[in-house]
DNA sequence: CGCTTGCCTCTC
DNA sequence: AGAGGCAAGCGT
């Protein structure tokens, strides 16, 4: 019996099969998803390496074949579902096959397991009593405290009672001596989800609601579930869809993944999930340490947990029944990896659902264009919620030409109107959130005189200045203090472009000194906790105002906020991306939909140097499907996703000629794939930015209306790369529909 | 003529 | 990735 291994080397020379010989005594004990000790290379040295299957017959020289030293210690096997969709993932997203198996599998290995100590009367209470007294004769009145609880409770926790009762390690050692209690050691699984004694109201459910869930429930004890979009409004009750399909799905004995972005995975989310599933919910996230995540997987592999929320990773959780996929906010970018192999979540998903007969529901207020245009073509059921639970209206939007400010005089980054309704807000005492497109976009120094801007010497971006008089560098963190001289043309006239939030926040306390304004983005939640905390501090009222990027447009619900004022709606317009529209509709939705959620009705006022836009004038309108058709119409005329693939092939190198030359050779090579004219090569062309930490890049596309021809396209490239000695000092990494362009 | 040094090859 | 093979380069 022969075993297909991958070596555990990441390393595009090493990425392929080889075949070792299992010895007898091993035979039954290794699956496919084992891990191994193989000798490898000319000395032999042992490597670990994973089998992903098996053969009767080798196909490769006998004489050459080594044996199988033993099993892995400390090894976990990766489930065989598993490795079929690492090595569907590897086909599909590119990178080597042992990157897409620690993906999958991201428990490196087992952890020590969490121990908790108990402590037991072994003595009838008749005996303790009789000890007790003995104890306060003696007045030994730490033994005396300790058998009092005993006889009280026969078992106790170690660490708890010691502490309650001021106790040293050495008055149980005297007592266990004396034969009257036992110390057990027992493992127990760590838990990061903290249950709560809440329990669940009574819902009632819209009419949309109990439809779309008997559409999946049909579905699902027919045997047969598919994907579905579930598309809703903010506030029309996703969640609780989501949830009575999971309970039909976890009744019938199979679990369910939850899949949220990661910002929105916060303590109320989880309790929502736990007052419904008690303990047998659990999560998943960067932030739990290596003991916490590996006793979730093996609670979810042994069967001991129904549901697993977490963010794109939490996908991979090892489920023995795997009913159900449910990915919220599902247009969300973060679904997309940009680390090898890079993956999308909903696709992968689905393949994941495929694979193990389970069903996906996809639910999004603004869904992605892949996943309505799925729906148009039948591959995926849409299943819609119009209407809010609650009956609310939904917020009026109205859309400011900052162009007209302008010509008013106005040349504050507040518009008179939306400083009039903030004012408004402030008598009546309801909240305000500002929405800023991006943390310190323009954030950068310039000169007014000759127009230079000061930027990274690695990276091609301009720096962005900090209070503090620093200017750092976002992409590799380099930093230099501030200059007052232009160093071009020696002009003092060298100064931030201010519109970040922090320039807002200065702002809006200059023109509103009696409110109270709370900001928010990466560096005021820089710390742990903060992030909730500024959340909670405004959901409690303790401020009139906040201020934030895309991160407070998402989760909190704030029934007080009546007004939401976006600046600068159109920033995100202009970032050189195919998605730009359809995340600046996204995002101008989600803002909207944070005004009236309360019993008060909302109003959103979004600010723009281009409101004639389809995307902002949809937005405002509220109006998905018009934003669809004309997004849509554009998607196909250029050839981008969904209407057809594109595939990026980032190259890197430290040498800028050899990039160049090799950049053109491959496009060159890449003219030759096909002779039909349905495969089109843009480029090669100079990424926004040019160099990262010292390596240039240089970024090739290709476009297809078949996923399968980029495929192809890519495995001939690599091969091509691997036989021409030109390509040594390249490195070569391919993206398939990206959400980033380069 | 032998020994270091850098590149190439090969890994079941 | 990493070790062994091999030829060019340098010292005695």
């Amino acid at each position: 019996m022969y075993a297909e291994i991958i070596i555990d080397i990441t390393h595009e020379k090493l990425d392929r099969i080889f075949e070792y010989k299992v010895p007898e005594e091993l035979e039954g004990t290794l699956a496919v998803g084992s891990s191994v000790l193989v000798p490898f290379g000319n000395g032999d040295k042992v490597r670990t390496g994973f089998i992903i299957g098996f053969s009767e017959k080798s196909s490769f020289d006998p004489a050459k074949i080594k044996e199988i030293r033993g099993k892995a210690p400390k090894s976990i096997r990766i489930e065989e579902n598993l490795v079929a969709l690492a090595a569907w993932m590897k086909e599909h997203y590119g990178g080597t096959m042992i990157q897409a198996l620690k993906t999958v599998w991201p428990v490196k290995k087992q952890e020590r397991p969490k121990e908790k100590r108990i402590i037991r009367r072994t003595v009838t209470e008749e005996e303790g009593r009789e000890w007790l007294a003995l104890f306060q004769r003696k007045n030994q009145k730490a033994r005396a405290r300790l058998l009092e609880a005993l006889l009280e409770n026969e078992e106790l926790d170690y660490g708890w009672i010691l502490r309650k009762l001021g106790l040293t390690a050495s008055v149980v050692r005297a007592l266990e001596e004396m034969q009257i209690l036992t110390v057990d050691t027992e493992t127990v699984w760590r838990n990061p989800v903290k249950a709560s004694e809440e329990s669940q109201k009574q819902i009632e459910y819209t009419t949309e609601q109990k439809e779309a869930i008997r559409i999946f429930k049909e579905d699902f004890q027919r045997g047969n579930p598919g994907t579905y979009l579930l598309y809703g409004v903010t506030g029309s009750g996703k969640t609780e869809v989501y949830m009575e399909m999971i309970r039909s799905v976890v009744q019938s004995g199979r679990q369910a993944i939850v899949l949220i972005p990661e910002i929105a995975l916060t303590y109320q989310t989880v309790m929502r999930f736990v007052r419904v599933f008690g303990n047998r919910v659990s999560i998943m996230n960067s932030r739990l340490s290596a003991g916490e995540r590996y006793d979730q997987m093996m609670r979810a592999k042994n069967g001991e947990i129904d549901v697993m929320i977490g963010p794109r990773s939490a996908l991979f959780t090892p489920f023995e029944h795997l009913g159900l996929i449910v990915i919220d906010e599902e247009h969300e970018t973060t679904y997309k990896s940009e680390q090898v192999p890079r993956y999308h979540a909903r696709e992968t998903a689905i393949e994941r659902a495929r694979i193990e007969g389970a069903g996906v529901v996809l639910g999004s207020a603004t869904p992605s264009l892949e996943a309505f245009e799925g729906c148009r073509r039948g591959q995926y059921r849409l299943l819609r919620l119009t209407q809010r639970v609650k009956k609310q209206k939904m917020a009026e939007v109205s859309v400011i030409d900052m162009r007209k400010e302008l010509q008013k005089g106005n040349r504050s980054i507040l518009s008179d109107c939306l400083r009039e309704k903030i004012e408004d807000r402030l008598k009546r005492r309801e909240q305000v959130m500002l929405f800023l497109n991006r943390r310190g976009f323009a954030g950068f120094l310039s000169c007014r005189s000759c127009g230079y801007v000061v930027k990274c010497p690695h990276c091609d971006v301009s720096l962005s200045w900090h209070r503090g008089g620093r200017m750092v560098c976002h992409y590799c963190g380099y930093e230099e203090p501030m200059i007052h001289t232009c160093p071009s043309c020696g002009s003092p006239h060298i100064g931030a472009f201010k519109a970040g939030t922090q320039q807002v926040e200065d702002l809006i306390r200059k023109e509103f000194p009696e409110a109270k304004v709370l900001r928010m983005d990466l560096d005021t939640t820089r710390g742990k906790e903060s992030y909730e905390t500024i959340l909670s501090s405004f959901a409690d009222q303790e401020a009139d105002i906040l201020i934030g990027t895309q991160m407070i447009v998402k989760g909190h619900d704030f029934p007080n906020v009546t007004l939401v004022g976006v600046l600068a709606a159109d920033l995100s317009l202009y970032i050189s991306d195919y998605r730009a529209a359809e995340r600046t509709f996204a995002l101008l939705c989600q803002a909207a939909g944070r005004a009236g959620r309360g019993d008060l009705p909302g109003e959103a006022v979004i600010q723009s140097y281009n409101p004639e836009h389809y995307s902002i004038q949809a937005a405002a309108r509220q109006d998905y499907e018009a934003f669809f058709a004309e997004e849509m119409k554009f998607r196909t005329l250029m050839g981008y996703p969904p209407a057809a693939h594109l595939m990026a092939v980032l190259m890197t190198s430290e040498d800028e000629a050899l990039l160049n030359k090799g950049a053109y050779y491959l496009k060159l090579f890449a003219g030759r794939i096909r002779t039909d004219a349905g495969l089109e090569i843009i480029g090669p062309a100079s990424p926004a930015i040019g160099k990262v930490k010292d390596q240039y890049r240089k970024v090739l596309y290709l476009k297809h209306e078949d996923y399968r021809v980029l495929t192809e396209a890519k495995d001939k490239m690599e091969q091509y790369i691997e036989i021409n000695e030109g390509f040594q000092n390249i490195r070569i990494q391919f993206d398939f529909d990206p959400v980033q362009t380069f």
